[in-house]
This record gives C-alpha cells, structure tokens and sequence, in this order.
DNA sequence: GGCGAAGTTTGCGGTGGCACAAACTTCTCA
DNA sequence: TGAGAAGTTTGTGCCACCGCAAACTTCGCC
C-alpha cells in the first residue's frame, strides 16, 4: 500500500456531476468536496483497507474495479462481492461501524478518492440526496449478497459458475467483437472463491462451455460469446 | 393474514422506551409515536409480508420471532435470518427500495407494531437517533448474512449446523434446566433451510449429538446443552 | 379415544465435485 | 533469450452428502 496520497488542484468538477451521490448537488458544491478529498492511483491486486481496521476514511471508485474478500481463520478466501467505478466503498460508518467489515483489493488498476471519516456526517447532513443515493446502494449490495446465498444453497456448481459469469458481465461487462469481455483480469482462482468451489471445478467448466461455444478465454480474460445460453444453464434456483 | 390490525389507545410508553431506535426519545415523543402504530397478535407461521410486494408499512416485533426467508423459481425455501423481539423489519425504505426484499412469517407467536411507510422520512427526520440506531441494526444483519456466505463456502455441513445452532441460541436463547433453549419452534425442516441441507442430514447430526450429550431435542424444540463443545465443533473456515 | 396430519428417524445406494497429482502454457523480468 | 513464477488443463480415486423410501412417534382435533 504505497501511500502516495496526494491532493491534486485540477480535479475537474465533471468528474463527480455524473456520479449518483453527488448527481443532485450543484458545482459549488461539488468542488467543496473535491477540495477535501485525496486522490491515489492504485495498481492491480493492491489492498485499499483491511478487515478489523479502524475505518478511518471512505472511499470512492473512479475508475477500475474493487473486489471485497474475506478471509477465513485457515486462510481460505470468499469473495462477496465486486464494485465497480462511481461507487463509494469503505462506508463502514453508513451501517454503524468503526471498522471495515471486509478487506477491499483492486481488481484492476484503480483510481480512487477518499476522505477522511470525520466529514461523513457532514457530507450527510449537508449534501442533499447524499444519503439517500449510498442507501440505495447498500440495498442492492445487500440484495445481491442475498442472492448469493439464496443461490449457494439452492444451485449446483455449474449454475451458480454461470450466475458469477452473468452476474459479472452485467456489472462489469465490455462489449468487444465476438461477446462481451469481463473488463478485468481475473483468474479461474478468483472465480471458485466466487462461488465456493475449486479452481480446477471452474477450469473444467470453463473448458467445456469454451468447446460449445458459450465462453472464450484466455489467461486471467473472460469472455462471454453466447449470454442467452448461459442464462439458461443456470436457471433453476433462481430467485423469484 | 387476518387483518384484525386496531389501534389500541392503552399502549404504555414503556413498551418502547428501552428498544434501541427509540431509546433516546422523551416520553412526549414516544408517545406520538405510539399513537401512530398499528398493533397486531399474530399465531406461529403467519405471513407478515411477501416478497416484491409495495412497502406500504415498517414493523416492529414487540414480542416473538420473525424468519426472512426467500422462496426460489423451484420452490425451494431458504431462510435467510431470524429477527429476535425489539427489532425493526420490513424497513425497505431504509435501504431504497420499495418493495419488500424477502418475506417475513412470524417463527412463534408474535405482536408487532406497524407504522404506513409515508412516515418513514418523519421517523428519521424528527427522531434523534432512529437513523443511526437503525442503520446500527442493518449494518448487523449485513454482517450475519456475510459470515453465512463465508460459512457455505468454507465448512462442512456439520460445522453449519452447529454454527446455526450456536447463533441461534446467541440472539433467541433461553436458559433452561440443563442447557439453552431455542425460544421458539423449530423443526428439522427449518434447519435444513438455514444451513443448505437436506432434513435428513440435521437428523442424523442431531441424533449423533443427543448420543454425544452436545444437545436435546423434542418435537420442534431444541436445547443445546453443552455449547462449549459445540463450539469447537464448528471451527475451520470461521471468519476472523 | 381414535384418526389423520405433521414431524422425526433410519437404512441404503448413487454421485457430484473435491483432493491430490502432474504436465503444460503464458507471462515477467533480468 | 532464458529461467522462474503464475496461471491453466487434465486425469484418477474417493467420500460426504443427497435422494429415495419406509416406518415410527407425537400432536391436535373431532
């Protein structure tokens, strides 16, 4: 975690107006928060904060991706979750905390912003829809977290490797010739730690959907050719 | 759902004087609030709301046990939590979303207040601390849910069921000659839902635990009456 | 008190996917 | 350009757990 934090003047405003929480307020204000905020750039596979840790600041995602893991007392991995640019994370202070409750990696190379916990409140109380936008947020973290579990429960492996691939291409997608692109590295690894199984489990199926066409890949790159076939590998469980 | 819904002018302050979102209020306050709320006896197994309909009211469970749980494609059940007595559900609002998430049927008999979600903005406008105390909850039913998650990746099935078994007693335990209740009804079936299994399966576990002395059983009771060992049983894949 | 429904126990056979192992491919960096 | 690291593929054996089935127990109700 190299610490070049540094606050740079030319943040532009526009980097912000676009970007749900802030969308509602007005230049002024926008800049007001820019102001206050650091800026780093991060490289893949770098560790933003920790699970335990005092959550002293809160962060928003520019660009790139986040993967939010856990780490069991034997050392295993679980992936919970993927956040994906113009979203803010490490918002332990939103849910009561004073710790982060998971450890947040870049999954890519990653631009992001942060401030310091002590202006939350104020950031609530002052920015109009503030509140209301990172709430939002946390309802469909949490939906999708209960979809996982809904879907751990009731789904085979194959299906629920689909519904990661789907759930994936959806949130972080590229369209690219040929399919849609997983826009970050990621590994057969990663992919069983999403969705509780072994890399080798994720390999073979992977292999197998490449030869009936469903999927292309190569090292640490996915992608999706036939979307609408593996949608119907994985029903059957699916929450209502 | 027999709505027998009545506002009974006798509810004492008291009732909710010492519940955590309320608990910094003057009695004035209180008392407005109570005039608002709609009370309601319900009998085990009742639906309060479904999944995906309109969030029209908030609830507080005065008395009882509520379970969320989520209905698949398939039909399948999987009970995603246990609310305990004090607590606010059915709070879409909180997290943006206005339908419910998941359905709630009471686990035991139940008395819950209920308040139209037009009032929600006012609770958390005008009440000090219900925001922060209720986020506070949200925050820990956010954590439950991801050690769950951790915990299907992780453990075997043995260890779920003891995990399910060692919260259970935690947040609705009941201290009883030679061990811990479960202060409500529950079945094998029920078991099998929250941790991913098959009623057989907790069967047989049980069973083995009786022999073992780790638990008693009854008819849809269940007292643990050495948690202790229970507890070493289900290590190896618990969170930090 | 007796009948049906609901809940529980137990046996047995089959199998999905894990553990272990080893070779291969692709990247990175000196 | 070559050595090592990182990631991927594939094969084999095995067992924890599920599915199915059937009997048994307990409860509530007429």
């Amino acid at each position: 975690m190299s610490d070049t934090a540094k606050t740079l003047p030319r943040l532009d405003e526009s980097l912000l107006s676009h970007v749900p929480p802030f969308s509602k307020l007005e230049k002024r204000q926008i800049r007001e928060i820019l102001d206050m905020a650091s800026v780093r750039r991060l490289g893949e596979g770098v560790a933003v904060f920790e699970e335990g840790a005092p959550a002293e600041r809160f962060y928003m995602l520019l660009d790139g991706y986040i993967r939010v893991m856990r780490i069991t007392a034997t050392g295993e991995q679980v992936i919970a979750l993927h956040i994906p640019s113009g979203q803010l994370f490490g918002i332990a202070r939103a849910i009561g905390r004073d710790t982060y409750p998971a450890t947040s990696v870049t999954a890519s190379e990653a631009i992001i912003l942060s401030w310091p916990m002590r202006v939350w409140d104020d950031f609530v109380a002052r920015y109009d829809g503030f509140a209301t936008e990172t709430y939002k947020t946390l309802g469909q973290r949490l939906g999708e977290m209960n979809n996982r579990i809904v879907e751990m429960a009731t789904q085979q492996v194959e299906q629920r490797v689909a519904n990661a691939l789907l759930r994936l291409i959806n949130q972080t997608g590229r369209k690219v010739e040929g399919g849609i692109e997983i826009d970050f590295p990621i590994t057969r690894q990663d992919l069983s730690e999403m969705t509780a199984t072994t890399l080798h489990t994720v390999s073979r199926l992977l292999s197998a959907w490449e030869k009936q066409g469903l999927v292309s890949s190569r090292r640490k790159r996915i992608t999706v050719t036939d979307p609408h076939r593996l949608v119907l590998m994985c029903r059957g469980g699916v929450p209502i």
